[in-house]
RNA sequence: GCCCCCAUCGUCUAGAGGCCUAGGACAACACCCUUUCACGGUGUAGACAGCGAUUCGAAUUCGCUUGGGGGUACCA
């Protein structure tokens, strides 16, 4: 039973959930799948300044979206809460207090300019910055006079010279000389836990065996595994992920564009398509195919053949696995994803059948749902705007075409897209056989009529959206421009 | 400055000493299909960062160099 697998995901709601938070999280998630471990969310709101209710609104949206779903967590409870950080203030001193009394943690009564001071004096020598333990041997006078002069102290742990070494799941071995870290402080002089400290704390009570994050986490290990071991508790095992970098290079910020997972939501994206693209950053798929969701890359899923190097962000491939879900997706629940990008145009005009339609015939170019908003106008209004393509219209073939078509539809069945899929074939081989037309020449046309572009979806199904009556009135307007005006 | 991580086509990657004249996917280009755009299909082009070492043999092991990334806080 101590055996378990438990892993967790600790986001920081200082901002919306970040697209490699959520790749984080889908590592956790996967191991946690194929063993059959717990998942576990914990929000790190320790610093009150940057934290706000929406992010952690976002946080929980988001993961939920991207099929993430936590065993335990703030919202859902659990035996190991509380799972968010604020309200566990009261349970980090007294861990503090056990380092203390044990020698493995001490005062330091050091003002932020004693510690500039020992820094630049480290930079200048070419050495790494220790803290010299000014601090360690004080007399109980001068820690007396501290008291009285008011300063708080913080608590720093004491660090051992030695080599640490560790397994990462994802690197291998890595090895540490604890003698360039220097004691650090676990509990500010405010009394509140630094992030290294906190993180053990609840990591240990929270009886995570698996950490895996990011390797921006790598340097904070050896600190971490040494207060495990100071406790007495049994250190986990880690495993850190290379990063995701924007094409530049650089870490993947707001000036990039989107970050947030809500942001490529708003962007046309689909939360499927995101998770599956994300995994693909780093891990392959054994079978060479790559379009997968998130339980068959599970089943698949081996931490130790994670990449351990950082991947580039491109959305090329996002883009065209996004059109490939566009492609596949339920036709009905597509249309409702699509309605809130259509915000310009007046809904009402066409029926709920339509309207799928519509979402069906227009669906194929797709590589985001915002792109659907240029490729419908003309599925809307009664008249079309025909500036674009005058010189098509007033071309001597479209004007043959454009009566011919005028006469035969007024006895088609615009109700049954089949029939005039025949139709307008018909008409084709018409033209070709007695003028020689080529088939796309008669049809742009009638496209160009119909819906002002010589672009779009298959005509057949435009014409059974936009009905018989508006079709006939756009293209007698058709027929009616003049050359050269 | 110091410490750590990483290094295969433009990008994501396969590759765990001979199976590699390095495979796939996206992007690019060409052609085919076709009522347009697209989808789809078929092809083309494109990489082991450099140098040493180990070995009969190295993309795969080791070292150095270079390049990129991260950390260096009483931020998380």
């Amino acid at each position: 039973m101590t055996d378990e697998i438990r892993v967790r995901i600790a986001p920081s709601p200082s901002g919306n959930l970040h697209i490699g938070t959520a790749r984080t999280a889908l590592f956790n998630y996967l191991y946690a799948k194929k063993t059959g471990g717990k998942f576990i969310l914990r929000i790190e709101d320790t610093d009150a300044e940057r934290t706000k209710q929406e992010y952690i609104d976002n946080i929980f949206d988001s993961l939920k979206a991207l099929g993430l779903n936590w065993d335990e967590g703030p919202d859902v409870g659990g035996n190991y809460g509380p799972y968010t950080q604020s309200e566990r203030f009261d349970i980090y001193p007294k861990y503090a207090k056990m380092l203390l009394d044990n020698g493995y943690a001490y005062e330091c009564w050091c003002t932020n300019e004693e510690l500039e001071r020992e820094k630049e004096e480290a930079v200048k020598n070419h050495k790494a910055y220790v803290y010299s333990r000014k601090c360690l041997n004080i007399t109980p006078e001068l820690r007396e006079q501290y008291i009285k002069e008011g300063r708080k102290p913080s608590i720093r742990f004491k660090v051992d010279h030695r080599e640490l070494t560790f397994n990462d799941m994802v690197k291998g071995e890595l090895k540490f000389d604890t003698s360039l870290i220097g004691d650090f402080v676990i509990m500010k002089s405010n009394g509140t836990p630094t992030y290294n400290f906190a993180v053990v704390i609840d990591d240990m009570l929270m009886k995570i065996s698996h950490i895996i994050r990011g390797e921006d986490h790598i340097s904070n290990t050896p600190k971490q595994i040494l207060i495990y071991e100071a406790l007495g508790a049994k250190v986990p095992e880690f495993g850190h992920l290379g990063m995701i970098l924007a094409p530049d290079r650089s870490k993947l910020s707001k000036r990039h564009g989107a970050t947030a997972v809500s942001d490529f939501v708003k962007e046309g994206y689909l939360t499927d398509a995101l998770i599956n693209f994300v995994a693909l950053l780093g891990w392959s798929p054994s079978d060479g195919h790559e379009i997968k969701t998130v339980d068959e890359i599970a089943q698949d899923f081996r931490i130790n053949e994670i990449s351990s190097s950082n991947s580039i962000f491109e959305y090329d491939k996002l883009n065209w696995m996004n059109g490939q879900y566009i492609k596949k997706m339920d036709i009905k629940k597509l249309t409702d994803m699509i309605i809130p990008f259509l915000s310009d145009y007046d809904l009402s005009e066409l029926s709920r059948e339509k309207l799928e339609k519509m979402v069906e015939i227009t669906r194929e170019p797709l590589t985001t749902l915002k792109e659907i908003k240029d490729d419908v106008p003309y599925f809307f209004g009664e008249s079309v705007p025909l500036d674009e393509v005058k010189e098509l219209l007033t071309t001597e073939l479209s004007i043959n075409v454009l009566n011919r078509f005028n006469e035969l539809a007024q006895k088609w069945n615009f109700e049954d897209e089949e029939e005039i899929h025949n139709d307008l074939a018909d008409l084709r081989t018409e033209f070709k056989e007695k003028f020689g037309y080529k088939p796309k020449e008669t049809m742009w046309a009638i496209r160009a009529a119909v819906t002002g572009r010589t672009r779009g979806a298959d005509m057949a199904g435009i014409l059974v959206i936009i009905g018989k009556d508006k079709t006939l009135k756009r293209t007698n307007e058709a027929l009616h421009i003049k050359a050269g005006v």
